[in-house]
DNA sequence: GTCTCCGTAATGCTGCCGCAACCTTAGCGG
DNA sequence: CCGCTAAGGTTGCGGCAGCATTACGGAGAC
């Protein structure tokens, strides 16, 4: 296993990377972004450990610049810059995880155990369709670059059928995505919130079309 | 998005559940374990929430019996018991993610985002004959990649069919699989079917026919 | 208060599907 | 090779299940 090391405190790197050799782990490190960037592009790595103050710059910056790059290697950061809304931020640019200076080495082991079970693939963030540009993780849609807002109920109706765009989804699936099991349906709600969706989109313009194959379930398509 | 959280403190079950459907989350909600399990049977969960102190027991067991039943549904884990050595045990037991009490649900979000990027390798089960891609589970069709949808009761006969490509599908298993048994038939409907999904395959170029076999039953083949 | 969301129910419509009548084909005996 | 029989194939038709739409009222947000 072999890792990068993108940490500027000198004496923390070498205690980090004599603790992960000891589990056997090649570590590669460096101080700057302009390395790490080279390097990847060089070796293939596992994972990568990333600080977020560095001498040139802020160390998120370098998440999207990987990830745009094509690479799906998981990325962990290490940092002193530990608030919640911290996290969020460097979650939300594309870290597989996040973790507070100071740390355990067990703890970071573990943590990097749990994110290399995972497949590497990523998923698609966002879904295009017709006009629409459809992010599914933060339940936002954009018509042509305007923001599509839409109530709650009908949002969840248009993801799960984004999600498998020409594909038919069960009207049981819908209902799955929209109710949980307390919420009983004695009437035809859904079939009212697509038909609200649907003039929802023809005013807004956003090219789609939603199918009925009657006995079955609908589906999401182009126009 | 559906989860399913696993907590019993009522009142935060009820806060967070009520926070997770501003961001367009279903939540289905239970305190027992025992409980846990049966609804992951019953219903497909985009990822579970934890907690690790319940009624019926420890809540990390729950995991390793999860991923015995060959569910690799994410998992966050939610808990009060938030030292490092703490983090390190859920992580190492399957947990993808570990949070401790108290924390924002921003940061919730986040780190549910950041799994979910990831999505399980869920083996997607689809059958390939002529130019027909068939997903029994889904109940879809695509022809050369275009939807392909026909009425259900033909979709019901050609995904038996499928399901024994070239081989032969006895009559009485084709009506069992397109009837329910209050639903009686007292006439050829089922060829009355086999006839327009026929013509259907014909009219698309499906690329594959379906053979009589007198007396016997039917058989799905590329042409 | 005002506004939007959402479940309900009434109404109208579409096209699936069971039926049955009729046609075609396979299998077999002479 | 012919013709009979039974199984299978095709097609039009009518009934009705399932879907679309819309108005209404309650509930909750601000």
């Amino acid at each position: 296993m072999r890792l990068l090391l993108v940490e500027d405190e000198r004496e923390l790197a070498d205690a980090l990377s004599a603790a992960l050799s000891k589990h056997g782990i090649v570590t590669d490190h460096t101080i700057h972004l302009a390395d790490a960037f080279e390097l990847t592009r060089q070796n293939s790595y596992d994972a990568i450990l990333l600080d977020r103050r560095l001498p040139d710059g802020e160390g998120l910056t370098f998440i999207p610049l990987l990830r745009r790059a094509g690479a799906d290697t998981p990325i962990i950061v290490l940092t002193a810059r530990n608030e919640p809304l911290e996290r969020v931020e460097g979650l939300d640019v594309g870290a597989d995880d996040y973790l507070g200076k100071p740390f355990l080495v067990e703890e970071l082991m573990a943590r990097l155990r749990a994110v290399l079970r995972r497949p590497p693939s990523l998923t698609e963030l966002q879904i295009t369709v017709g006009r629409m540009l459809i992010d599914p993780l933060h339940l936002s849609v954009t018509v042509g670059s305007i923001p599509f807002d839409l109530p709650r109920r009908e949002l969840l109706v248009l993801v799960a059928l984004a999600k498998r765009k020409d594909k038919t989804v069960l009207r049981t699936t819908l209902e799955a995505a929209v109710y949980n099991y307390e919420e009983e349906i004695q009437s035809n709600a859904l079939d009212a919130h697509i038909s609200r969706l649907r003039k929802r989109l023809l005013d807004a313009g956003a090219g789609v079309a939603i199918h009925n194959i009657r006995g079955v379930g609908y589906l999401l398509k182009e126009e």
